[in-house]
Formats: C-alpha cells, sequence, structure tokens
DNA sequence: TTGACATGAAACCTTAGGGTGTCATATACT
DNA sequence: AGTATATGACACCCTAAGGTTTCATGTCAA
C-alpha cells in the first residue's frame, strides 16, 4: 500500500469530472479562462461568500483545471484547460453512438484544424 | 391520466454534468452502450447493492443518458447518448484554450497593461 | 394458485459537499 | 509602527448523495 499522500501538483487529487459538475464552478472557470484574476474580484461576482468562492478554488486547482500564482498579497487564479483532455477523451468514447454521418464530418474538422500552428 | 409532471422525458431533471460525476455512473454508461441489459445483470458487475444500482441507473435516466423498457417483469436499460452533446458543446469553449499559441500572445498583451503594475 | 424471480419504493444511516462566520497571517499603504 | 487589504485555515451547519435493508408489486413458471 503506498499512502504517503501523493499528490504533486501533478495528479489531480480531484476528479475532473466532479470538479466540473458544480455549476458554480463551471461558471469560475468560464470567468478565469480570459484572464488571471484574484480571489476578492472573482468572488465579486458571486452571491456566495468569498470564503466559498475560495474553496471552489481550491477544488478546481486540486483537480489541475487552475494554475495559482501569488502576485503580493493576491492570489490569481487562472485556466488550466489540460484537464479537459480527459474530458474529450472520455466523450470521445461515445462518438460511435451519436448520428454516425455527423461523427463523421466532425472528425473530420477537428482533425483539419487541430493539426496547424506550430510556429513562433 | 397525465397529471403534468414537469418532466416531460424531453428536459432533463438532473444536470448531465452531474450525473456523469460518479464513477459508478460512468461504469454504468459504458456498460449500457453496447447493449440493453436488465437491473439484476447489470448490478452483477457492481459490488454495491442491486438497489443502490437501481438508484444510479434512475438518476442517468433523469438525465436523459438512459432510456428504460419494461420486457416482462425486468427492466431494460439503454444507453441514450444524445444529452452528452451538451457535454461536448460546453467542452468545444474551452478548445480554443488548449492550443494556446494564439493564448500565450493574448495573455502577453493583457500583461502588458494589467499584472506588472507593481514596481519593486 | 403457489412460489420464485425482477424490480421499484420507502425508511433509514452516514458522509461528503456547499455554505457561513471568525480568526490568523502576510502584504501593502501612510 | 500601525492600519487596511487579501487570503487561507478552522470550526460549524445543514442538506444532498450514496449506500443498505426491508417491503410491496408485478410477472413468469409449475
Amino acid at each position: 500500500m503506498e499512502q504517503a499522500k501523493p499528490n504533486p501538483d501533478n495528479k489531480p487529487a480531484m476528479d475532473v469530472f466532479q470538479a466540473i459538475a458544480d455549476p458554480s464552478r463551471r461558471k469560475l472557470l468560464e470567468m478565469l479562462g480570459d484572464e488571471e484574476m484574484p480571489v476578492t474580484a472573482i468572488s465579486s461576482h458571486f452571491s456566495m461568500t468569498r470564503t466559498a468562492v475560495s474553496k471552489h478554488l481550491r477544488i478546481l486547482t486540486d483537480a489541475g483545471l487552475l494554475t495559482e500564482r501569488k502576485v503580493g498579497r493576491e492570489t490569481r487564479y487562472r485556466l488550466e484547460p489540460a484537464p479537459l483532455q480527459e474530458l474529450k477523451r472520455w466523450l470521445a468514447y461515445y462518438d460511435r453512438f451519436w448520428d454516425n454521418k455527423m461523427l463523421a464530418l466532425q472528425r473530420y474538422v477537428e482533425s483539419s484544424d487541430d493539426s496547424q500552428t506550430s510556429s513562433s
């Protein structure tokens, strides 16, 4: 048995599926996609308390969906979209169950816009 | 008699995000993708009781992810992948962040007017 | 009809989860 | 130094969620 609390930022302690289950957390992700924000600024967009928001931020961070960066006395959070890939992979499994015609087109589109931009 | 139960199969009572948050339920979806199955057969693959499995099935059904069909004395469940589209749409929003050459540029622009304001 | 099987419903238990308020600490401002 | 700001850590609360057991109902097989 290896317990030893192995949670070195890399292996999410929190399941992504569970992390995005809460509407508030999805709103947070959406909000933090465009720009990095400190906790107080973030929580001004919610009706719940700052502490509650902070907890959600923690959960998302534990899931690897946010990165935190201390700037002076504030902690700024930003979207880290990588773990969403797991979701995407999970969803991809069910592609075959959708309408197959649409699926074929969809894959085609995805594959063609995913392989470029290899500069700078 | 139709008693106007405000949940006519179409508008899920249960959020898809929440429905898939539970690992057991994801396993159920996976299991019921290939073939329709009755409850007892399904629950034989789980360590929890049949009743517990039944509850999960109910939740998934309420989320529109499963359809149930009575055959004799058994109720067979089958995957209904349609609601997963909502997930896919949600994920699609974050596509722009995955390939983030463009995002890096964006951040650079943003940071030049905001985040470096603190001078030593 | 009687009995076995399949399942949902109801009552209940326990824990996790989302929320609040208070406090401690670190940084910034003057 | 002294105060205000930003935030995380705690200690709690309350409800929802996952789980179990028991019971009722419906269907199949003799």
